[in-house]
DNA sequence: ACCTGAACACCGTTCAAGT
DNA sequence: ACCTGAACACCGTTCAAGT
């Protein structure tokens, strides 16, 4: 056979939503979430970015596709702790799932923005929350405050919470002299700031402890919701 | 003087950046927030889109800016509340703040999901976390209890949660139906369904009420600021 | 000082055509 | 069945030019 004509696929397995939405995920990983659009994402893959429309539908389920690969990391993640049964100690083996949620979440920094912004629900996010129901009625939770339970965690349940500003971003020291700068009129920030650096002066604004913070509210919120179960 | 020949900018007052955010969030109130692009902007201002960039920097200062305006109107709005002075019940003082920031947000159903794409602080922000910082303290908090309280509330402070996932979207009957089908693998989420749903017969999937959860979860933190000030 | 039109470099997506 | 190239209708933004 001729050597020079040979088709540019040569019997390459055919392409798969699973492979397309893997590689979405990892270019994802490795460029941020801007970097994934159809044409960069074709790229990555090794085809003509039209040619994408044969396996997804469009960007949306692209974008649902890879929440759905985060969820099922997180599902199988999750599905291999062995802690204390939930029937005995709910609370710690809520716990455990969580933070576990969280650490592929932190791999995966791009993932909580593009959660919020879908309103599908996916086979993964269903079948997660299923298992976060199940060890709150392990606990002995009635559906109602189940249910309450289940709104008051929110995204956190998944491991994440949306920070309002980025913690350690850059223009530290600017915007700390800004502040510093209005200090008589915003006296409990500045006095906040000065309070808590003090206890880790080797930083400037980075004082907030994000994984501490989301236990703080975590564990605020489960000894909450312990309380309320008691109680009923 | 022809009439026929008059300038297309009558000494009309020239264009302010102000307006242009006013503008942003008229238009993006009515015609939701993917109607705000420079183009349609500057149409809804009566002016070209390049001659907007005289008045904003780019496209982000525009969404900075619209930020600015919705948490401007919640300071004010939470300015005008009388309610007992926080020294003598920081509690109910700040749940009513924070339940009078939600019905701002309620009417500008767009901007959280901005405000959460947001990094930079802006000066109302900025005074708004000041007042919420001011009030905990004169509840006596610690700066250091204080500002778990600030994390712990995240978005909640500015009256509004990410709900994973939109309430009363079409495709509930659908939604419901395939539930069901999978009903033998999914016991908790279609029993807490069942059950919810039983106490508020005419609704299908539209049993979440969204104001009661957010009371809900803000009480549950509340809560548990107050037991932990306490003990401190 | 303020505004404009044309242009550029991107998007997501459609469609007719190739193998 | 799968992939492609050209094209369309949008973006945000730059730039030189108008008044």
């Amino acid at each position: 056979m001729a050597t020079n004509t040979e088709p540019q696929h040569p019997h390459r397995a055919p392409l798969t939503a699973e492979q397309v939405l893997q590689t979405a995920v990892r270019l994802a990983d490795r460029d941020g979430i801007e970097a994934v659009t159809m044409r960069g994402l074709a790229r990555e893959v090794g085809v003509e970015a039209m040619s994408l429309y044969h396996h997804v539908a469009n960007k949306e389920a692209v974008l649902d596709g890879m929440v759905d690969v985060i969820v099922s990391e997180i599902l199988a993640t999750v599905d291999d702790i062995d802690g204390p049964p939930p029937e005995e100690e709910w609370k710690s083996a809520m716990r455990a799932q969580i933070l576990a949620a969280r650490r592929v979440m932190l791999r995966h920094p791009w993932a909580p923005a593009i959660i919020e912004t879908r309103s599908n629900m996916t086979p993964s996010i269903i079948a997660y929350f299923e298992k976060v129901l199940g060890t709150f009625r392990a606990g002995g939770f009635s559906w109602d405050l189940a249910h309450h339970a289940m709104h008051a965690l929110g995204s956190r349940a998944l491991g994440f919470t949306q920070e309002l500003f980025e913690p350690d971003d850059g223009g530290d020291d600017a915007t700390m002299e800004a502040l510093t700068q209005m200090a008589d009129r915003l006296p409990n920030l500045v006095g906040m700031m000065q309070e808590v650096a003090h206890d880790d002066p080797d930083s400037t604004l980075g004082w907030c402890d994000d994984d501490a913070e989301f236990e703080f509210g975590l564990d605020l919120l489960l000894d909450g919701l312990e309380r309320l179960n008691a109680s009923s």
